[in-house]
RNA sequence: GCCCGGGUGGCGGAAUGGCAGACGCGGAAGACUCAAAAUCUUUUGUUGGCAACAACGUGGGGGUUCAAGUCCCUUCCCGGGCACCA
């Protein structure tokens, strides 16, 4: 019997605890069916879902559920993402074990996932603070640094003093800490990378093949990995016996070249003014140089600076004698750490050249055949023609470049060279929570890897902290001091762990093999399951994680472990959600909590205003009154089958279509043409907003028709509402349950199949015709279906109201669209 | 500066080149009620008109077309990404 009033907290509590009794959403690999493998990006746990998280769980959910009644075998996962600088923050603050700290919030937002309602395969659980799963990501760093994708050295790194640790590049924004929002500082030190630019070539390639990527998200990537394309080669400096050794992408323009210039960190620098007049200045601009923030030195509007070195370079291509400048808008890191000016073709050169009074010289010409240099204002880049360039003279500038290359390669001073902005991964953290970087330090054998028969190397409990520049590790001595597994003398362990980027590049191949102990996962089952079908996720990770991700399945599909080279193959960016104009945050005091909404609404009513506020790609502005819409909406679906659930328990399974009256069939066919609306809003367009509305309209439908028909056919009744409740089912899987449970039959709504569409029940025999004069609409008119052209044109002209309005008018034009419209064009 | 998104009623948002504003919110009216809430029904782009109806209307300006929110050109505004990468 269905309760007169519609108590979600009742209703959702039963399913959810029926749900996990059952295992309703286990999974196992099975061959018979094809397989789907819809996964969200798991969340860090802080201790609280907040909307993002309602949403991203939301999209993910609805379209595990509708694959899942289309017969798809669904692996729907969740876990933690649970290493991380905030639990040790609170160890720090609050004196908490951060792995108390962790694994309480873990259970805090797990509960919070199970008021939701979701579908996931909770056997499958992982936390990548859990000691059976960062042991294989300890064996990952292994298999990395075997196959040479791992080393150490002392580099110039990025260092968050408010985090005391180092940071990737990638988690720098705007010369910030990505984190922390705290100015990132310059610090030489010796550090664990990944060799990521070893595969830069591939992750720009395969972007390619990502057909179901926003364009958005993979021209991110493609900036990010900034291939270009050019020459290097060599300037001699023969007074000091050395070369200076340049990449161009625009060697087309060397015999333009006016001076060359070296990064201020650039290693000759100081040989080069060894003992010359300009030493003390070179050096002074140098100090003044390093000393400027990341911020300002990258900046493209910092005015270009340098000064003159005394030394001299020779042009390999004119044997012209050009000055050698130390400047700031010089990149060490990037190229050779040098380049040459030339001020006519590049608009920085020009600038350069222009506040020094360096010389410019045209060598490439406009088609049209204009430029010079006393006349020109900026630099020309543009295509053309090569000018005062020796035997290039005369050449396309393009066909030039080649020509050039060849040039250099006959004599061996140079060659064609691909140069990326991508840098290597630096992948140690001077921090405590997260996994230990599994190497050992022999006196004796250097740098030893910790053998995988002995993983995992665990992280110690009872540590104390303080803040400090060593990490934490480093202050236990139980932990530091092991024996060397190569000569079994006295070593010491590597104390940094691992940038918790990397447990989160691997979690989706975990998911396939969850508690798999002799190995990260088995490939049969990897393969059978990857690579993931849809991932869905913030565009916040369209760099960070998502490269990283792509980087590790390349790995790992080189080592043999997998067969596929891409992670993901559909990716959804979700869009924020807002409150008053402003992503929700504490500090803004804008935040709805979601565990208030689902108290006072239940988590259907949160689930569908989420989905039908907006499409998921775009930002969500949070409505209270919306929220109160959701839940009128699921109140209307309870009364409506309630109305009708003594004859639904009755009905029978299989009634005469033909036996419906006018009513009977305008709902049937209702329910016919939304089965088909929804199917494509869901299946093909993730148009989740529009799905929803389509079902209102059903609900609305069955209104009118309860209004205008009392004596209702039961069978009729039972094919609309079993419909409806499919259809809806993905969106708010407890009502559905419920209801289904209650009038239609004994099991889950969930394992139903998909509604399919009767075409013979959507078809018409009347349809509406638009008549236009002039393109505007004049009146309309009801044809029989299938009426030609012609047949309908002279309809349209026996209208009354058509005469009156053509009387005295000569017609020009008449378009007839067969199903739409006549336009009648008159002068 | 460059590259992506986006600009549609009071609001969130719909519209394979073919009736702009589906659906929801908000507003108005009616029914039920002693009354209110809840619910159900009707109505709701703007302007003019008692009305039938007409004109206007998708950031601005041009264009293509019988027909443009949708295609093309141009311009403005908002959001995001990249930005001395040679």
């Amino acid at each position: 019997m269905i309760n007169e009033k519609y108590i979600p907290s009742e209703v959702e509590a039963k399913w959810q605890k029926n749900w996990a009794k059952e295992q309703a959403f286990s999974t196992e690999v099975n061959r018979q069916r094809p397989e789907y493998y819809v996964l969200e990006m798991f969340p860090y746990p802080s201790g609280n879902l907040h909307m993002g998280h309602v949403r991203n769980y939301s999209i993910g959910d609805v379209v595990a559920r509708y694959k899942k009644m289309q017969g798809y075998n669904v692996l729907h996962p969740m876990g933690w993402d649970a290493f991380g600088m905030p639990a040790e923050n609170a160890a720090i603050k609050h004196g908490v074990n951060p792995a108390d700290w962790t694994w309480e919030n873990i259970a805090n937002m797990r509960r919070q996932q199970h008021q939701l309602g979701l579908s996931y395969d909770w056997d499958r659980e992982i936390a990548t603070c859990h000691v059976e799963y960062y042991k294989w990501t300890q064996w990952m760093f292994l298999l990395f640094y075997e196959k040479g994708l791992a080393y150490k050295k002392k580099a110039t790194v990025n260092w968050c003093n408010e985090c005391n640790t180092v940071l990737a590049n990638e988690q720098v924004v705007d010369g910030c800490c990505w984190r922390c929002d705290s100015i990132v500082v310059k610090k030489e030190l010796e550090q664990w990378f990944f060799k990521i630019t070893q595969y830069a070539d591939r992750l720009l390639e395969d972007l390619k093949d990502l057909k179901g990527w926003p364009d958005r998200v993979k021209t991110m990537q493609e900036n990010w990995i900034g291939r270009s394309t050019g020459a290097e080669f060599s300037f001699d400096v023969p007074e000091i016996s050395e070369k200076i050794s340049v990449y161009t992408t625009r060697q087309d323009t060397v015999f333009g070249v006016s001076y060359v210039v070296l990064a201020p960190e650039h290693p000759l620098v100081e040989k080069l003014i060894a003992g010359k007049a300009e030493q003390a200045a070179v050096r002074a601009f140098v100090d003044r140089v390093r000393n400027m923030s990341e911020i300002s030195r990258t900046s493209s509007e910092t005015e270009k600076e340098g000064v003159f070195t005394g030394a001299y370079a020779v042009n390999p291509f004119n044997g012209e004698q050009v000055p050698i400048w130390v400047a700031n808008y010089v990149l060490v890191e990037y190229g050779t750490g040098a380049v040459m000016g030339v001020p006519a073709h590049d608009q920085r050169d020009w600038e350069f050249a222009v506040k020094y009074s360096l010389p410019k010289r045209l060598v490439i010409q406009a088609p049209n055949g204009e430029l010079a240099t006393d006349t020109m204002t900026e630099a020309y880049d543009g295509p053309g023609k090569m000018v005062n360039s020796g035997e290039f003279s005369e050449m396309d500038n393009q066909a030039g470049k080649n020509a050039i290359c060849t040039w250099l390669e006959q004599r061996g001073i140079g060659q064609r060279r691909v140069n990326y902005r991508l840098r290597d991964w630096l992948v140690s953290r001077q921090r405590y929570w997260g996994a230990p970087i599994p190497m050992i330090y022999c006196d004796k054998c250097g740098v030893v890897p910790v053998p995988k028969t002995d993983l995992p190397v665990t992280l110690p409990q009872n540590i104390s902290f303080e803040t400090g520049s060593v990490s934490p590790l480093a202050k236990v001595e139980e932990f530091v001091n092991c024996t060397c597994p190569k000569c079994g003398g006295a070593a010491r362990r590597e104390t940094d762990t691992m940038d918790t980027f990397i447990c989160s590049s691997w979690y989706y191949f975990r998911y396939t093999d969850p508690r798999n102990t002799s190995q990260p996962f088995d490939s049969v089952k990897a393969n059978y399951w990857m690579p993931v079908d849809q991932y869905i996720g913030g565009v916040e990770h369209a760099i960070l994680h998502l490269l990283y991700a792509r980087f590790f399945t390349k790995v790992l599909k080189d080592a043999g472990l997998i067969n596929i080279g891409e992670p993901f193959k559909n990716l959804l960016t979700q869009g924020m959600v807002i409150k008053d104009g402003s992503k929700m945050s504490k500090s803004k005091g804008n935040v709805v909590s979601p565990e208030e909404i689902i108290a006072k609404y239940g988590a259907d009513t949160a689930r569908v205003f989420i989905l039908f506020a907006a499409p998921p790609e775009r930002d969500l502005e949070w409505s209270d009154q919306g929220v109160e819409g959701a839940y009128r909406f699921l109140g209307r679906l309870w009364r409506i089958v309630g109305h009708y659930a003594d004859s639904l328990v009755n009905a029978p399974a299989k009634y005469d279509v033909n036996s419906l009256d006018k009513n009977g069939r305008e709902l049937r066919r209702a329910l016919h043409v939304t089965i088909g609306k929804v199917s494509d809003a869901v299946g093909e367009r993730f148009s989740f907003n529009t799905a929803i509305s389509s079902i209102m309209e059903l609900v609305n439908a069955l209104y009118a028709f309860k209004e205008a028909d009392a004596n209702a056919q039961p069978g009729l009744i039972r094919e609309v509402v079993s419909g409806l409740l499919r259809l809806l089912a993905p969106f708010a899987p407890h009502i559905t349950e419920e209801l289904w449970h209650e009038v239609i039959a004994e099991g889950s709504v969930h394992e139903q199949a998909w509604p399919e569409v009767d075409l013979e029940a959507v078809k018409v025999d009347e349809v509406e015709i638009v008549l236009q004069i002039n393109g505007k609409v004049r009146d309309k008119i009801i044809v029989p279906v299938g009426l030609n052209a012609t047949e309908l044109e002279s309809k349209a002209f026996e209208q009354e109201k058509v005469k009156e309005l053509l009387a005295g008018k000569t017609v020009v034009k008449v378009i007839s669209v067969p199903q739409k419209l006549v336009n009648i064009v008159v002068k």
